[in-house]
DNA sequence: ACGGACATGTAAGCAGTTACATGATTGC
DNA sequence: GCAATCATGTAACTGCTTACATGTCCGT
């Protein structure tokens, strides 16, 4: 994030929180500690700031930390090891009353509803802020594009899921009732 | 895993790989000690068992931890901290070469592929194994669904963003060769 | 005889989070 | 005057991974 401007912890944060967040993010106590171990490898330099007596350490990237950086994008991205608890429930869902299971997926089918609004409002609101010369924007247009593609695509997995889990209600109560 | 059935250690790390892999992991070592914290806590039972001198500590649910376990099932799902470095190397692509990112992109593409096709086998040979009276079938492959659609959508999306990336790639050559 | 899968475990180390701690500035 | 945001930091804890350690059984 540096690479792109010099910015100071808090700046960082507030970025990330609007920007990367739904791949990457970083807890708040542990951006103060890892820049000042990059100052001290030499991957960035700070200048103090002072907006009447409230301090503000920018920092900014050295050419030693953007060749780092210019050489670990170039590297293949290494997995990620992916969790879901929301499908690891939907895994053991035989284990429960099939109506928890349909509460489970249309909780879900709201969050992710929600996650694809806010995704909008960034492409529709945020990104035409940015000017076209910016060589970013082609960049962050295409992370925030994948975040609605797979948005659209879970919601129909969602609508199609909670069906089969309806039908399969109905059939259990029929049987039930003809038993 | 245990609710579906008793196993030992050494048997839901082999199941863990070939079902929840994609979505749930546990490393190697973390197992053994969690499954004696879940006895001492009266939440499994262990029984010894020998095939010869080689021994099996086969792990059984108890009611507790059945009740436990449905508890949890119930819960919402608490949103997980996704990560993705291949996102985060994709958003700061415009600090290094485009054919770099081009890269990186295809070499996803093929991870994607790759994934889809393990999906597909499970599919088409292990999925038919498991019988239609086997409560847990649905449930199984619904995930297994979630993971084949997602693949396919993401594949979609790749294929867009390698083609957006190539004609900016020839916008650029262009704009060098006449300047 | 040897490699690979079966089978269980320990110990050290690290990465990351939660909670704590402090104080300034801005807007209502 | 108070709450929210701006702004930076520390300390304890914890959960997880890596590496290590040991031995059996089976197939070729």
């Amino acid at each position: 994030m540096l690479a792109e401007q010099p910015r100071s912890g808090y700046e960082i944060l507030q970025f990330m929180k609007q920007s990367t967040a739904h791949f990457w993010q970083e807890s708040d106590a542990s951006i103060y500690p890892m820049l000042k171990l990059l100052e001290k490898e030499g991957k960035v330099t700070s200048k103090q700031e002072f907006q009447g007596k409230r301090e503000r350490r920018i920092f900014e990237i050295t050419q030693a930390g953007l060749d780092e950086v210019q050489a670990w994008l170039t590297l293949p991205a290494q997995e990620d090891n992916r969790r879901s608890e929301f499908l690891l429930k939907l895994f053991f869902g035989a284990l429960i009353d099939p109506q928890k299971v349909h509460a489970q997926l249309q909780e879900h089918l709201k969050k992710v509803e929600v996650e694809k609004k806010n995704y909008q409002v960034i492409e529709k609101k945020i990104l035409p802020k940015i000017l076209d010369t910016n060589p970013h924007k082609l960049f962050w247009s295409m992370t925030l594009h994948y975040g609605i593609t797979q948005c659209i695509s879970e919601q129909h997995w969602l609508e199609k899921s909670l069906e089969v889990i309806q039908k399969r209600e109905k059939q259990n109560n029929t049987k039930t009732a003809s038993s």
